[in-house]
RNA sequence: GCGGGCGUGGCGGAAUUGGUAAACGCGCCAGAUUUAGGAUCUGGUGCCUUGCGGCUUGGGGGUUCGAGUCCCUCCGCCCGCACCA
């Protein structure tokens, strides 16, 4: 029988058939076999997959398929991040609902990853946008509120005037919307905050756990974004009122330095402070020019430091001076108190805005140099400030202290009149998951009149989204605006009541997708526990490094939360990390706009699944930049045909076998290819395991079908078993990566089963043994020849030879031989002058 | 400024513990096959040199018999954070 061309498309349906209808990829719990949870971010159905998910996803199959045959129980789902601000645009542009959009979206893309041959178990497909997804969440979000995790408040938010909603911290990218780039307002709204601060100190902590499986890149960006500091919180009265004014400083050894105060233009205190003076028509114009400013300008580092006096001042609790308090723009509401004590002398922004507008400075930490030679470091001579540690001066009974032990000394004593305190500091903030848009999962509370905010009964989830909402053409929710979703009934006195017609943050939906994975179509509970306490947490989760700090904060925040309400057992979601480089073209993103964007079906029409598969995976590892070529996917479709005529070539003349079942070889030339194959099984095995490296694995594949090719000739007649043993060791171990031609070349081999149910093979560590080894022989660290010895020739035999070497005897002709050095198998150095 | 990473042929990239630098692939060159082209197979391909040989992993220095690998220093590039009190 004749094998014919390669023709992918033909034999990849074939084979994607066979394993939809055979359920090879469907799991369940089974407590006999280890687990393996392998997960990859799931996408949002935006219409088409791009190759930066092929890549992610190709990596995670060879993972599922490499621990699938290593003997797990492997568990690899996949489904749909369907929420989302595009659905409702393009509901606007086509006048549907955004529900017709998503869906028919996750249709097209479900199909093209089945055309991709992934081992999706896709009985556990989760889709976030439906009822039966959302409605879990809802409940979490109600089981938080209950224990005090979830909170209104009124504060000034991120506001998206493209998007029409708010936006939380994390998803604010240098004053700009993550999403749409469009320039972020603030804005004063009543919205609905998580309590991840609350998990500030956990969540830094088991950073550390993670040390071993995340990239140290993700966990550094993790420790900056929680920005924990150390420091002091202290509390300065206003003069002529009763009011305080409470600061966090790192820096509490400063204070008698204190020569006023910054306050935030946000600051709550200004108001109260200018209210019916002179200064304060002079301030607010400030203030509100301040607020009014973009997020980027006010937050360049170019940015000329500015300030307003407010005409009032406070007392310096250790010298009681005077402090005149000013409002200046580089002070933030959003971290710590939103006031600062300015120590001039000692903090180079201080000392640039107390230059500017003439405030007084005081030098209090002196530099030890000066200290040492009995100087005083002296105004006059400072163009910046002195910022590092020394020797406390003009600071009263804390002088000749040294500044770090100073801190504590100065918190203690002010902690005596209650005004100081040690504190810790977190850059983090309450994450906002109030969303003024419709196609998002509704918030589960109610207002009314009487008894205020009330949360939804747990029976009377889900709260639907509407399905016969019409859009607006201004993109702003329609929810506000439907009665029929609006008005309910107080479900504590059943009065008229109105429900919230926010929506919640879409990172609420993927901070848990992965608990639902493990039991999905559950419909009395989110899941069991006997199914999450078996998989979870993702032994192997793989994705883009964009949300480092996003979703992998968020979800790990969340699994702490859902742990703290006694619905999972985990403290940590995911324990080991991979982070994909990104496809480029041309040196760098495809864009639609520079028309490179390569298109997955283009090239699965084309080269087919496995070509496009292996390609993506041999072009670069994985957690670098890959560069796409055209010439490279050329490359990988010819190696496939080139691994399907050597099968098409010799099946009539080959055994049926198992890898590594030839095991006698007669001849050097079958032993050496034996021994090939063993080293693949090795190095394959070894680069996957250890390093994810499938570009290497591939490489050593290719080189065994090079070796193949050039001993078919001699091994057809004299030990066809030899070749038969180690073709189907190539087909094994290369199917992970190319799984469709390497099923059907085993199936032409003539097998039964499916390579898929193969155990992986183990190598024969005596196959690798040579007989004959190549010696390297240097005279002063130069190569002048090469041996071939004995495999484990003793030491003075090989020098002996060495020595010999007319190349090696004329480059020490006149010299003296003061050492020679012998790496058994390895090399032979001469040390000679 | 702070933190992290990187620098190897024409290109993508390989190199357990320091031990033949450039595996594998792309591209290029030659040969075979072919009417020709394409495809395929085989061989070659870091640089300089006619050759002997010399040089080569961003530059310089060091440790070592031996350094892409370890140490110091400088340069360049990328990423993240950034007026964080």
């Amino acid at each position: 029988m004749s094998l014919g061309k390669y023709h992918p498309e033909t034999i990849e349906k074939k084979w994607q058939d066979v394993w939809q209808e055979s359920g090879c990829f469907e799991v369940e719990v089974d407590s006999e076999k280890p687990k393996y949870f392998v997960l990859e971010m799931f996408p949002y159905p935006s219409g088409k997959i791009h190759m930066g998910h092929v890549r992610n996803y190709s990596i995670g199959d060879v993972v599922a398929r490499f621990m699938s045959m290593r003997g797990y129980n492997v568990m690899h789902p996949m489904g749909w991040d369907a929420f989302g601000l595009p659905a409702e645009n393009a509901a606007i542009k086509n006048d549907s609902h955004p529900a017709d959009w998503t869906y028919a979206n996750i249709a097209e893309m479900r199909e093209q990853l089945q055309r991709l041959g992934y081992s999706y178990d896709w009985r556990r497909e989760v889709a976030s946008c439906r009822p039966e997804y959302y409605k879990w969440e809802q409940l979490f979000f109600l089981k938080f509120l209950e224990k005090g995790l979830v909170y209104r408040k009124n504060s000034p938010v991120n506001w998206c005037p493209d998007c029409n909603t708010v936006l939380a911290n994390e998803q604010v990218e240098e004053g700009l919307c993550w999403r749409c780039d469009s320039e972020v307002e603030q804005k004063d709204m009543e919205q609905w905050f998580l309590k991840i601060t609350d998990y500030a100190d956990e969540l830094l902590a088991d950073l550390d756990q993670l040390d071993k499986g995340w990239p140290e890149r993700v966990l550094t960006m993790q420790r900056n974004w929680i920005g924990k500091s150390y420091g002091a919180e202290l509390t300065f009265s206003v003069k002529d009122s009763d009011e305080t004014v409470s600061v966090f400083t790192t820096r509490p050894d400063t204070i008698h330095g204190a020569t006023f105060m910054s306050l935030a233009a946000e600051h709550p205190l200004v108001e109260a402070l200018i209210d019916g003076t002179d200064k304060a028509e002079e301030v607010r114009e400030f203030v509100s020019k301040v607020r009014n400013m973009d997020r980027i300008k006010r937050g360049a580092d170019d940015l000329e430091k500015e300030g307003v006096f407010t005409g009032r001042y406070c007392i310096n609790p250790l010298t009681g001076k005077e402090m005149p308090i000013y409002v200046a723009n580089f002070v933030l509401m959003g971290y710590g108190t939103g006031a600062v004590m300015a120590v001039p002398a000692h903090d180079q922004r201080d000392f640039e805005f107390a230059t500017k507008y003439e405030l007084p400075m005081q030098v209090v930490i002196n530099p030890p140099e000066l200290a040492e030679k009995g100087d005083t470091l002296a105004l006059g001579d400072m163009e910046a400030a002195y910022t590092d540690p020394g020797i406390l001066v003009n600071s009263g009974e804390f002088d000749g202290m040294e500044n770090e032990a100073a801190k504590k000394a100065i918190v203690e004593h002010l902690d005596k009149s209650g005004l100081g305190k040690m504190t810790v500091n977190y850059r983090l903030r309450d994450w906002n998951v109030s969303r003024q848009r419709f196609w998002g999962a509704p918030i589960p509370v109610i207002y009314c009149d009487d008894c205020g905010v009330v949360p939804v009964p747990e029976s009377e989830l889900p709260v639907k989204l509407p399905e016969d909402a019409q859009v607006r053409k201004d993109g702003k929710s329609p929810l506000p605006h439907m009665e029929s979703f609006v008005n309910c009934t107080c479900p504590k006195c059943g009065g008229a009541a109105r429900r919230e017609t926010d929506t919640l943050d879409t990172f609420f939906e993927s901070s848990w997708y992965f608990f639902r994975y493990c039991d999905a179509r559950n419909d009395e509970a989110p899941w069991s526990a006997e199914a999450v306490d078996y998989w979870m947490p993702v032994d192997q989760y793989i994705g883009g490094i964009e949300h480092a700090i996003l979703h992998l904060l968020y979800a790990r925040f969340y699994t702490k939360a859902l742990r703290d309400t006694g619905f999972v057992r985990n403290d940590e979601p995911f324990a080991n990390l991979l982070t994909q480089g990104m496809v480029l073209k041309d040196g760098g993103k495809m864009s639609k706009s520079k028309g490179n964007v390569v298109d997955p079906n283009a090239m699965i029409n084309r080269y087919g699944a496995d070509a496009t598969r292996l390609f993506i995976l041999f072009a670069a590892p994985p957690v670098k930049e890959l560069e796409w070529s055209d010439q490279g996917i050329e490359g990988a479709y010819r190696f496939l045909n080139r691994l399907w005529r050597l099968v098409e070539e010799l099946q009539d003349v080959l055994p049926t076998a198992a890898p590594v079942s030839f095991t006698d070889p007669k001849s050097e030339t079958a032993k050496s290819l034996r021994r090939k194959e063993h080293e693949t099984i090795k190095r394959v095995t070894h680069d996957i395991e250890n390093h994810f490296q499938f570009n290497t694995a591939i490489a050593a594949v290719m080189e065994l079908v090079n070796e193949l090719y050039h001993c078919k000739d001699e091994l057809k007649a004299d030990a066809p078993e030899a070749l038969s043993s180690a073709i189907a060791t190539a087909l094994t171990v290369l199917s992970p990566v190319a799984p469709h031609i390497c099923e059907e070349l085993w199936e032409v081999l003539g097998h039964k089963c499916r390579l898929a149910d193969l155990d992986w093979p183990s190598h024969d560590e005596a196959a690798l043994v040579l007989d004959e080894v190549t010696v390297v022989v240097q005279v002063n660290g130069k190569v002048r020849c090469k041996l071939n010895v004995p495999n484990n020739a003793p030491k003075d035999e090989v020098e002996k030879i060495a020595m010999e070497q007319e190349n090696v005897v004329k480059h020490i002709e006149g010299k003296t031989v003061r050492k020679v050095i012998v790496v058994p198998n390895k090399l032979v150095n001469i040390v000679a002058n």
